[in-house]
DNA sequence: GACATATAGATGCAACTGCATTAATGTCAA
DNA sequence: TTGACATTAATGCAGTTGCATCTATATGTC
């Protein structure tokens, strides 16, 4: 049996992750759609305007944390205002800027899509894997992606 | 130090996966427009038309294999027919089906991409990990996607 | 103050995705 | 043959992304 090269050992991690990555975002878009409620990237934006107490932010913070563009996040913030889930206010001091919070169905809505999320990802992603390896794939995904605080709960 | 539940190791994973693939597929995706070539999603195109000799395929066969929804594959077939890469021929024998051929300029583009895209892949998969842990992280990563034949070259 | 420059955010445009539906053809049973 | 049903592919529409550009405000320099 040929020799398997270098290159064709990180060609197969990449396809492997692309299919993984494929696999695991449709079911949980999905399980969490089926439930009528907002996609994941909605979520993240809820889940960081949650933490510490729900928090004004300024969109170039969320930004940062959510490792979205600006333009993106720009009109994801108008479809979010749109469904009342966040409200846009002027930014004292800097005429430019705006401070981002959570509505009280914005807050209801984390809330609400929280436990959806979790149990979609623990329902996706946990079966295949015994404990051992979860950890052990957590820090070779790691590895690649950069370390990051973890995901948080409500 | 608090115990770590299996919930929390496997959002972990999530967080990781998500990461990991935003980032990689990013700058693969970056490298490879950088030099005026068409996205991934082409080339897998381009690739799979390639296999044995380039014999025409039915879009359905392309469906299966990429993973592509229909309608999206209906359409990304069109923009590569308007770019010249792909002809749509009338199947013989089934008037509702085609049958999809690379043309001589869609021949030479897959192998135009094919060094840039591995070159790609190898520089930002590559560098993080030993050989070691790329075979661990295949089989893991596999374990969560289904097996699939890898990915293929010129 | 007047100017150049930097920063925060919005927007026009094209590509792409998902969803629902449609049009055309094929298949099969009565 | 005909009519019900299945299959192949296309399409209208809305949401989402990337890119380039634009507007408005801020900041620093003279």
């Amino acid at each position: 049996m040929a020799e398997e090269k270098r290159i064709d050992k990180v060609l197969h991690v990449w396809v492997r992750l692309i299919r993984a990555h494929d696999k695991v975002v449709r079911k949980v878009e999905a399980a969490v759609k089926a439930k009528g409620l907002p996609p994941i990237a909605w979520y993240d934006v809820l889940l960081e305007l949650s933490r510490e107490g729900g928090r004004r932010m300024r969109p170039l913070e969320l930004e940062k944390e959510l490792l979205v563009a600006q333009y993106n996040l720009s009109r994801l913030l108008d479809r979010m205002e749109a469904a009342g889930l966040i409200e846009r206010i002027a930014c004292p001091g800097d005429g430019r800027g705006q401070m981002i919070q959570l509505t009280a169905e914005g807050r209801a809505m984390q809330k609400r899509v929280w436990p959806a999320y979790r149990d979609a990802v623990e329902e996706t992603l946990g079966p295949d894997l015994p404990e051992k390896d979860l950890e052990q794939l957590a820090k070779l995904l790691g590895a690649i992606g950069g370390h990051l605080r973890p995901n948080a709960c409500d």
